[in-house]
RNA sequence: GGGCCUGUAGCUCAGUUGGUUAGAGCGCUACCUUGACACGGUAGAGGUCACAGAUUCGAGUUCUGUCAGGCCCA
């Protein structure tokens, strides 16, 4: 069999993935006895598309499920996406938009019908991008969050809260956006700092009787145009300056309405003036001043942020031209008294970025502290762990702080809400069912509730209600609670703390076990990857340009645990540079298995006879026991580094390599062979979850369809560590030999030497180095150039490596030998200070004590050695 | 204002509980178009671990402060 000369994984990466999922290979099962290991997808949005978020986030959970699959669980990876209410919804209106279609002129149901259309074509696009890149889902188990199971699972959640007294309807003030045209939680707000201006306003003071007095109080404020609601103006109880004017009443300019001066701690005696205006219906600190003095509401600016018939002459108006033309009226009347820039943080709708109006409106609230505690007391007890580890500060710090939810929304697309309203009675109903009936009054006049629920609320559900919930499936039974979640920080409020407050609160226990937080991709300069900015990569682009594998090694490498990734487009090079060495190794076997008349197969193991098969198996043995211990704790770095070295450092550049001298033709499947044949589909093993595609195509051609084994190298068992593997003679005789390689093909480059030349080289050597020099002269001839007489001796060191230089130039080897003595006396006399350092000897651990004596002696017989090859030019 | 994180080679980053001469990839230099691979091979150069103190026999690693950059929450 030959393979093509370079590697190019875009001919069979697709048909993999396709494979892949026609076999339904990694579908799990409820009925399994073996170890379960599950985790749900974080729910990327059904409008989007794949960004190299969802890219890095999908490469390490499939890494892990990969992993936990081939260890022999019963592994579950559900996939899905979430229905992202605000998101969606903007998405069509904008299209309906652009033929001319309004939202509120098709009416709700028409608008669903859209959405829903327009989701089936978009929802699809993600799911695909995911089968494309290979991730191992079980895609019979796909779920979206409006589906019927997940609805129902939602209403039974929200009455449940209502019975239990954890939700409640009122008025209150709320972050209103303009654009979306309707209530935010405070999670989806904004702070920009922002430089804005104070502007200094002169209200005219009244007496008792009415009449100017002359005097006036200046407020500051940074929104004059909510003056036209202002139904107060506070100062302060302790500032002396404004005291006497308590009880008296200012004339509130433009509106000429007069609003009475009160006391409280809102007016900062510090801040501009220390005098503020108080607009309860437009402030949530007014608002709450409000309650405190009873103020009327004015309300000024209406859901459109336009100004309302209260703003009198500014009715209709824009609330920032308003702003332009009070401040203007202000001047005109000298009622201003002055304008300072001044930095604030201005509210934006995380979603649209438009300012937000805060206003009251009535709105749906869970009460959280109950729900908190429960979720705090899991993450301090440990049955959900939370790392890296600063994560779970800002868990609980948030959790401490943790205010009432928002839930409502003035949207179309979402859950509606399960409560209806008698239109006779007025009473409010929260049912499972719609009810046929007014509970209060018989009416059957029942309207149900419009606002629908953020879409924070199914997705916080997630974990159960994508198996079944509220049916007790074998599902649920058996994969809840799942084993793992990982996810990026931004979503650690929004969504995993949610999760495991509906999760204790409706199914008893924590939603997973363990809760990894990775970084995020940013772009070289390390700023966030963002459309509007135009530095976003498409995973699918470099995908199709690299290979899914080369995209996922560079992830993978990258990805150490709490870091973000600097993303450059020049980790892809390198990475698929790695998988054309994997390649071209595969390539190297086939074409010397047809010269040895040995067919692609799979040998049983062979005993390793060989040092170098020794060692590659010792070698290996390590690598996989650093892998597998690196993915149970979440290093897929580590993991994924590991495999590179050993690869390509110890596999390619010294097993291949020494190997490769003792073929023969026509060998056939001897032991040489075997032990290279394993340890080959060995690595591909222990490669497959970091590089799916590359190995289960090389697997497959090894296999060459044989009966018996697996049906993809997915499925085959991964390596495991074993201590009889460790072989440590082995391992130290491979080093002597490394050495001795390497010792000739330094002093090679250095004295410049035609690599055409053979040099005669003389190697003196006592015990194993002796041993290993004489049964592979052969191979370090032929590796280091050399024609090599071997002879016992007592070297000074493990090995002697003497050349003949008569016409060569000596000047190279003595710079080198004088540095390399420099520096063995600079580590002598570290080793000796150390070593009469009596503190350290009474205070260090003996084996420390010990390893710096062996130390100090082998850096005094390789300095002897080396002043001796010095003296010797 | 409260809190968190980062600062190690030209670049991007590793560096478990303090203990050999601080590592990797990319880039760089020299040589090699050696029959698997130039997406390659061999050998190199390159770091007073941001700065200042403290603890310790011993600090890239622990503590305090300073400077610089980033993030989250108000």
């Amino acid at each position: 069999m030959q393979l093509e000369k370079v590697y190019e994984p875009q001919r069979f990466e697709p048909r993999w993935a396709q494979w892949w999922l026609d076999e339904a290979l990694y579908a799990a099962s409820n009925t399994s006895t073996k170890p379960m290991f599950s985790l749900v997808i974080p729910p990327p949005n059904v409008t989007g598309s794949l960004h190299m978020g969802h890219m890095l986030e999908h490469t390490m959970i499939d890494m892990v499920v990969r992993w936990r699959r081939m260890c022999g669980y019963n592994t579950l990876w559900l996939p899905g996406t979430d229905h992202a209410g605000i998101a969606t919804q903007m998405v069509v209106e904008r299209q309906l938009g652009q033929q001319g279609i309004k939202r509120l002129d098709l009416g709700r149901e028409k608008f669903e019908e859209k959405v829903w259309e327009w989701k089936a074509v978009s929802g699809g696009r993600i799911v695909e991008q995911m089968k494309r890149t290979g991730a191992s889902c079980d895609w019979t188990r796909e779920r979206f969050t409006m589906d019927e199971g997940l609805s129902r699972a939602v209403r039974e959640v929200f009455v449940g809260l209502w019975e239990r007294g954890l939700v409640y309807r009122g008025e209150y003030m709320v972050n209103w956006c303009p654009r979306c045209n309707t209530a935010l939680s405070d999670l989806e707000v904004a702070h920009d700092d922002t430089q804005g201006s104070l502007w200094h306003i002169k209200y005219p003071v009244i007496d008792a009787s009415g009449s100017l007095t002359g005097d006036h109080l200046v407020v500051a404020t940074t929104r004059p145009e909510t003056m036209l609601g202002d139904t107060g103006v506070a100062i302060n109880a302790k500032d002396e300056r404004y005291l006497h004017l308590h009880g008296l009443r200012v004339r509130l300019p433009l509106m000429d309405r007069d609003i009475p001066i009160i006391l409280d701690d809102l007016a900062d005696p510090a801040f501009g003036t220390g005098v503020v205006k108080v607009t309860p219906a437009h402030d949530p600190n007014d608002f709450e001043a409000g309650k405190r003095h009873n103020l009327p509401h004015v309300k000024v600016i209406n859901e459109h942020a336009q100004m309302t018939a209260e703003a009198g002459a500014y009715a209709g108006m824009d609330r920032f031209d308003a702003r332009k033309k009070i401040v203007a009226d202000l001047e005109a009347l000298g009622l201003l008294a002055g304008i300072q820039p001044h930095n604030l943080s201005v509210t934006k709708c995380d979603r649209c970025t438009t300012i937000l109006e805060p206003l009251v409106s009535k709105q749906w609230f869970v009460s959280m502290k109950p729900l908190a505690e429960k979720a705090m007391a899991a993450v301090e007890d440990g049955r959900t762990t939370i790392e890296p580890e600063q994560w779970r500060t800002t868990y609980f710090h948030w959790m401490r702080n943790i205010r009432d939810w928002c839930v409502s929304r003035q949207l179309w697309w979402g859950h509606r809400i399960p409560a209806w309203h008698c239109d006779d009675c007025g009473h409010l109903m929260v049912a499972r069912e719609e009810p046929a009936k007014c509970t209060e009054c018989s009416s059957a006049n029942l309207r149900q509730e419009t606002d629908v629920l953020d879409t924070w609320f199914s997705s916080g559900l997630w974990p159960f209600s994508t198996m079944g919930w509220p049916e007790p499936t074998a599902d649920l039974k058996l994969f809840y609670p799942t084993s793992l979640m990982i996810m990026g920080f931004e979503i650690l409020f929004f969504w995993c703390a949610r999760m495991m407050m509906f999760g204790l609160e409706f199914m008893g226990d924590v939603p997973f076990r363990h809760v990894y937080i990775h970084g995020i991709v940013r772009d070289a300069q390390g700023k966030k990857m963002s459309k509007t900015r135009g530095n976003t990569v498409d995973p699918l682009d470099i995908t199709e340009k690299y290979g899914t594998d080369a995209v996922r090694m560079a992830l993978l490498t990258a990805a150490a645990p709490g870091t973000d990734i600097l993303w450059t487009e020049d980790k892809l090079p390198a990475s698929r540079a790695f998988g054309n060495k994997i390649w071209n190794a595969a390539r190297f076997l086939f074409l010397n298995m047809e010269r040895a008349g040995i067919e692609p197969c799979i040998p049983d193991p062979a005993p390793a006879e060989t040092l170098e098969d020794k060692w590659i198996k010792s070698r290996l043995n390590a690598a996989a026991d650093i892998c597998n211990r690196a993915l149970e704790v979440n290093r897929y770095h580590e993991a994924a580094q590991t495999m590179w070295h050993f690869f390509w450092g110890e596999f390619c550049d010294w097993y291949i390599e020494l190997k490769k001298l003792r073929f023969t033709d026509n060998s056939g499947l001897d032991n040489n062979w075997r032990n290279l044949l394993t340890t080959f589909e060995a690595a591909l093993r222990l490669l497959s979850p970091a590089m799916p595609f590359l190995t289960e195509e090389l697997w497959q051609r090894l296999a060459n369809g044989a009966p018996g084994l697996p049906k993809s190298v997915t499925l085959a068992a991964y390596p495991q560590y074993s201590p009889d593997a460790h072989d440590a003679e082995a391992e130290r005789q491979m080093g002597l030999l490394q050495a001795i390689i390497t010792a000739a093909r330094t002093y090679r480059a250095d004295q410049k030497i035609d690599p055409k030349a053979k040099l005669a080289a003389r190697l003196v050597a006592s015990g194993e180095a002796l041993a290993v020099a004489q049964s592979f002269r052969e191979s370090i001839e032929k590796l280091a150039g050399l024609t090599l007489t071997v002879e016992s001796g007592t070297p000074k060191k493990d090995f002697e490596l003497l050349f003949e230089m008569s016409d060569a130039d000596a000047e190279a080897s003595r710079k080198r030998l004088a540095k390399e003595i420099e520096q063995l006396e600079k580590n002598i006399a570290n080793s000796e200070r150390q070593l009469a350092d009596e503190k350290f000897l009474s205070r260090a651990p003996e084996h420390i004590v010990a390893s710096i004596k062996e130390k100090l002696g082998n850096y005094k017989l390789e300095l002897e050695s080396k002043r001796a090859a010095l003296a010797g030019l």
